[in-house]
RNA sequence: UCGGGGAUCGUCUAAUGGCAGGACAGCAGCCUUUGGAGCUGCUCAUCAAGGUUCGAAUCCUUGUCCCCGAACCA
């Protein structure tokens, strides 16, 4: 069973466990070889594969390789390498290519039943014939070809007789189909093409509506997770399976939302541009949404996980903000990256009183590696010299209000080091400070204040400059500088901010860092988070910048607030306005009257028991009409009889329809008989209502009754309820009324006999 | 003969007729040798209108808006 919060995914799996539909669970995560994987993956795999954990089932990586002229080996490999980085084993890793021969054998099977034909109608004249999406199609000239035609013709297809798109397997369903994807769609096309798996061993490839749901069958998946686009796909999924099997267990499609985040776009075809086109620096330049660029830049698995489970999964279409996935990476880091000192912009100060020097410094300290907050041990030595070197940007000539760093007469701490005083400073022509001069007050060390008492503005991080180290670094930011790149109608790659990637090649590091690990993390302290990247050489580190530091100074907040453009005017929907418009339910019950004169007469008759709004909506169908005359026939209560069958049987039937829940008039008389007389209240009413439904039994047999309880007894109740609950006694007394329905279901709980009614007025009275 | 889905704080997401909750973001304060972290508090939502009900985000009705679908892609 899972734990902690529940998706809608993992309740359909708790009631199919329940319902004992499964065993066991198995999923899989199906990607294409023909791209990397990317943020929106890891939600899909973290799906997939946390559903296979969570419940101990199984989930396989499978390639989905039906498409040989767009796979390659290099996106297979690194499909795998990605998947096991994020954390994840699959419990196989399988190819549908490895299927073709069990495919082949079930479509030569569609065919002697009579469910699938070859068709040599070309692109253009398919076309033609589909009809559009409120049209109906034509049948294909081809559709009446005999089973043992059909049989040779497409044994000849697979040996290789017919050149590429001649001719296609398609199955038989119906070309007048609303659903677009049942019209008799294409199960094999003919494509002399060498696969990165198969070789040249077929000359046929099936469609991914076809092979899907047998890879799935073949595997034994019960839970089949797909997005939101594939809705329309589930049907021709079932047909297939029906058409196929029997299978056991038989997979069921079910689809998420996939993932959406602002400032970066995350379609394999706009991916793949960037990096044909040479606007990033590949696959994994750190600035992508690819896993590879994430584990380049420094994010960690951990981080992603934690992002996939910050986000949940539903069925809603959203774009997620990407301060969420930063805010997890930050918090990852802040727990595991130890602090170094770095500074990027090097500005260098000389110390004018120069307290005592020993081997070259003014002292060694021993500086911790994490904060206590963390609780992680460990240090490294930290000389400081009769010069460092301090980040630009915490010199001001003159300060603005607020500003806590260095400037002229201030005072500051270097981190782990002494408090020191600026006292001057040389300029540039431009009039850029090139060295500041500073006396250190060499009492301080260790967290003591200077001694004569002046204030210490804020802390600072530098490097000493004689035992520094240069290193490479390079700061990202997103790619984008929209947050919606692919809104607005222009071209995505205008949206590129050219600003993404600014390399800085002479920062200056805490000598420790030399020994810096490719791939390990690191906080600059007050800079950010940084991660040693491939292109190091011994002695020319390169560090990408994972993420900033969160920044709370009204500098930053002021910078990235002009830095956010106003989001462009939301794109129009030339679909949405040409789309015409669907009919209402109303109109459909209207039509159904016209075709059936039968359902009109009821309709009259309804209609003069009770209002015509409510008439309307009992003469939708015969079954439903019929029930409320019948009913009304053999008990009165019209009134009675039309609000529960409008208001409250729908719940009560769920997914069935009226005509096969097997609710008899006779039966359901006797329920609104009941609550005509007030003798059956209707808390009671409906729990039986559904039962009546499920169970098919008679009212009497199903309602439980409670006892009566008295009034005295329903007050004790009441008061006890208040008394459990003080504080929301007194929320209640402060106006928070909501809790009314608080307080009435914990009193009924308490008493299931009480008219809910009674209990409301007394709840009232008694809490004034 | 159009069909299939969806709509809850700024964002993401819970609540399966009974307290609209959590997280991110934001704001304020505390704390701090990182303007980090942490802690405390605050701001903020059920698409609309009717109906059923003691009680509706949830059930019914009528609207509105958004997404998907007419590749020999997946």
């Amino acid at each position: 069973m899972a734990s902690e919060r529940n998706d809608f995914i993992r309740d359909i799996i708790d009631a199919d466990l329940e319902a004992g539909r499964h065993q066991r669970v198995a999923t899989r995560f199906p990607p294409e070889p023909n791209g990397y994987l990317h943020i929106g993956h890891a939600k899909s795999i973290c799906l997939n594969f946390g559903i296979a954990r969570d419940y101990q089932g199984t989930c396989n990586l499978r390639y989905d390789d039906t498409n040989p002229e767009k796979e390659d080996v290099e996106y297979v490999d690194s499909i795998e390498r990605d998947v096991r980085w994020l954390g994840f084993a699959p419990t196989a890793v399988l190819f549908s290519a490895d299927y073709f021969p069990k495919m082949y054998e079930l479509a030569e099977r569609l065919v002697r039943d009579g469910h699938a034909y070859v068709c040599d109608l070309t692109y253009e004249e398919r076309k033609q014939q589909r009809g559009t999406l409120s049209e109906p199609g034509t049948p294909s000239p081809f559709r009446a070809r005999s089973v043992e035609e059909n049989l040779d013709l497409l044994r000849r297809m697979k040996a290789g007789e017919f050149p590429d798109n001649t001719r296609t397997l398609r199955a038989k369903i119906d070309m007048a189909s609303a659903n677009m994807k049942m019209r008799d769609p294409l199960l094999y096309r003919i494509r002399h093409a060498t696969h990165h798996r198969s070789g040249a061993a077929w000359c046929i490839y099936p469609m991914y509506d076809y092979a899907h749901p047998l890879e799935d069958a073949i595997e034994g998946i019960t839970h089949s997770i797909c997005t939101l686009e594939f809705e329309n796909n589930r049907e021709l999924y079932d047909w297939v399976l029906d058409h196929t099997g029997p299978w056991n267990p038989r997979p069921h499609q079910y689809e998420f939302a996939r993932l959406a985040l602002d400032y970066t776009v995350m379609s394999k075809r706009k991916l793949l541009e960037l990096v044909q086109r040479k606007k990033v620096a590949g696959w994994d330049d750190p600035r992508m949404p690819t896993i590879a660029a994430m584990r380049r830049r420094g994010y960690s698995p951990e981080a992603i996980r934690a992002f996939a489970d910050m986000i949940g999964v539903a069925k809603a279409n959203s774009m997620v903000d990407i301060g969420k996935l930063e805010y997890c990476v930050r918090d990852d880091l802040n727990r595991n990256a130890p602090r170094v000192l770095g500074v990027l912009r090097p500005v260098e100060v000389v110390f004018a009183n120069v307290p005592q020097v020993v081997n070259g410094a003014l002292a060694t300290v021993d500086a911790p590696l994490f904060p206590p907050d963390i609780g992680k041990p460990g240090t490294r030595p930290l000389a400081i010299g009769e010069r460092v070197y301090i980040d630009r940007n915490d010199w001001r000539d003159e300060p603005e209000a607020g500003y806590q760093r260095l400037a002229p007469g201030r005072t500051v701490r270097l981190r782990y080091g002494y408090c020191i005083t600026a006292e001057g400073a040389e300029h540039d022509a431009s009039g850029a400070v090139t060295r500041i001069r500073a006396t250190v007050h060499p009492e301080t060390l260790g967290g003591v204040s200077p001694a004569d008492g002046r204030k210490v503005s804020g802390v600072i991080h530098w490097v000493d400059a004689a035992s520094s180290i240069a290193a490479e670094v390079r700061l990202y930011e997103h790619l984008f500088s929209s947050p919606r790149p692919e809104d607005g109608g222009g071209d995505f790659l205008d949206q590129i901010d050219p600003r993404s990637l600014e390399t800085i090649t002479d920062a200056r590091l805490e000598p420790s860092m030399a020994a810096a690990e490719v791939g390990s993390r690191w906080q600059l302290e007050r800079v950010g988070y940084f991660c040693v990247d491939p292109d190091s050489k011994p002695g020319a580190l390169v560090l990408n910048r994972i993420v900033t530091l969160r920044d709370s100074s009204e500098k930053r907040t002021e910078a990235s607030a002009v830095a956010v453009k106003e989001p462009k005017e939301p794109k129009k929907n030339v679909k949405a306005a040409t789309r015409p418009k669907g009919k209402s339910p109303a109109e459909y019950r209207a039509e159904a009257r016209e075709r059936d004169p039968e359902l009109a007469a009821m309709f009259e008759k309804i209609g003069a028991l009770v209002p015509t709004d409510q008439a309307d909506l009992l003469a939708g169908d015969r079954a439903t009409a019929r029930l409320f005359l019948d009913t009304v026939a053999l008990v009165g209560f019209a009134d009675t009889t039309a609000k529960w069958m409008i208001n409250e049987l729908p719940r009560a039937l769920g997914d069935r329809e009226l005509a096969e829940a097997g609710l008899d008039a006779p039966r359901f008389a006797e329920l609104v008989k009941l609550l005509g007389e007030a003798k059956l209240p209707a808390a009671a009413a409906k729990s039986a209502l559904g039962e009546m439904i499920s169970t098919g039994k008679r009212v009497g047999d199903v309602a439980v009754q409670a006892p009566a309880v008295s009034v005295a007894d329903l007050d004790a109740r009441v008061q006890e309820v208040i008394a459990a609950n003080p504080d929301k006694a007194a929320q209640y007394k402060a106006g928070r009324t909501g809790l009314l329905g608080f307080f009435v279901g914990q009193v009924i709980k308490a008493a299931p006999g009480a008219d809910p009614t009674d209990v409301n007025a007394m709840v009232r009275n008694r809490l004034g």
